[in-house]
DNA sequence: CGACTAACCGAACAGTGTTAGGTTAACTCA
DNA sequence: TGAGTTAACCTAACACTGTTCGGTTAGTCG
């Protein structure tokens, strides 16, 4: 096929095909060729418009993560905190397979470092010093990105019996998988209240 | 060649020589001919006693967690969850490059699961409901994953100038990599203490 | 109309995990 | 002791992966 009339592929297209393919196959499941093949293309011509699959996967996150809001610091810090990490963890938890490819390394961290910047000011302007600024916005973060890529009800077998006889002290409830995902925001919460209240 | 007089490959050698590269290459450095390389053998030898990369990075994982302490409950519940996160994190940060792929999903379970069992318990024993219990002990692990996958210190530039122009607030300090380090540890400390106090 | 660029394709390269089938040393047992 | 079996390695290959090179043609500008 030579030059279509109208152009086939967009960075957009291309980026929204890819998001889908790993929000139902898993990261592991984009592949370039796959990802041209459901754009009725050829894997060589994605390069004409993605510099490497690394970049189209931090585009990807950074799109994911511009959805997070940093506002409703006006009112009160702690109540900012738990307002940016509820927003932090429903951008993770609604593409939730990106999310260890986030956890990987220094990814699309324009987008991220510009929101931590703000929490870091609205910190220090309700006084705390610059460096525990800092660390309590890591700790907010370990809590959002922990429960995101939540070993804990993704991991478990889908068949109770393979723990129960095991593990008698664990709570039977969380392994039903529909309660599972009730179970990880409920942890999520209560992480999040008994940090913020115990600064 | 043909069979060796004494044997050159065991699962032992291989699961060390494996965790050898993976702490000096990262995740990505390990690949099965080049492990195969350093072990002297041709990749497909290691077959006869791997059934898959899959499996010997699970069997790493385990082999990293199975030094994890969760003892200590006796004497008070909140202590008990300190020292167990403080074991958890430990081991974990001592071989920082695999936790990516316990982010992954089901890994190594077996191990890591007998330990929260055992949490579970010590909880319920001081008083937590089992739902509650399921949540801290999971609240627990997100802050000690996502403290150690720590996408803060390793994940800024080593430039410091890349960042001070863009982002007027944040905290020059943990920048220099020297600091970022002991920055990770005290924001997991500042977490932890934040996290217990407020339950 | 001619030059040029943009958008795609086919084929290839080096690398990946993994398997099948072959070769030979070491062990087992009559 | 000698035959048969098993264990431990090998070579070669398969089906993938991300990525690049060189071609082919449609659209655009002078």
């Amino acid at each position: 096929m030579p030059r279509p009339s109208t152009p086939l592929l967009s960075s957009d297209r291309i980026r929204s095909a890819a998001l889908a393919i790993i929000d139902r196959d898993g990261l592991d499941g984009l592949s370039m060729r796959k990802l041209a093949a459901e754009l009725g293309v050829q894997a060589a011509s994605l390069y004409g418009h993605v510099r490497t699959k690394d970049q189209l996967l931090n585009d990807i996150a950074s799109s994911v993560l511009s959805t997070v809001d940093v506002s409703g610091f006006e009112v009160d810090w702690r109540e900012g905190l738990i307002r940016c990490a509820r927003s932090y963890r429903a951008a993770l938890s609604s593409h939730p397979n990106i999310v260890p490819f986030l956890a990987y390394g220094p990814a699309g961290r324009e987008e991220s470092l510009q929101r931590l910047d703000l929490l870091h000011g609205a910190l220090v302007d309700a006084g705390w010093s610059r460096r525990e600024a800092t660390m309590i916005a890591a700790g907010l973060m370990y809590i959002v990105f922990g429960s995101a890529l939540s070993s804990f009800s993704s991991g478990f077998s889908a068949d109770p019996a393979d723990y129960t006889d095991r593990y008698p002290h664990l709570d039977r409830a969380h392994l039903l998988p529909g309660v599972a995902r009730e179970l990880d925001r409920d942890s999520f919460e209560l992480a999040l209240a008994a940090f913020v209240r115990g600064l």
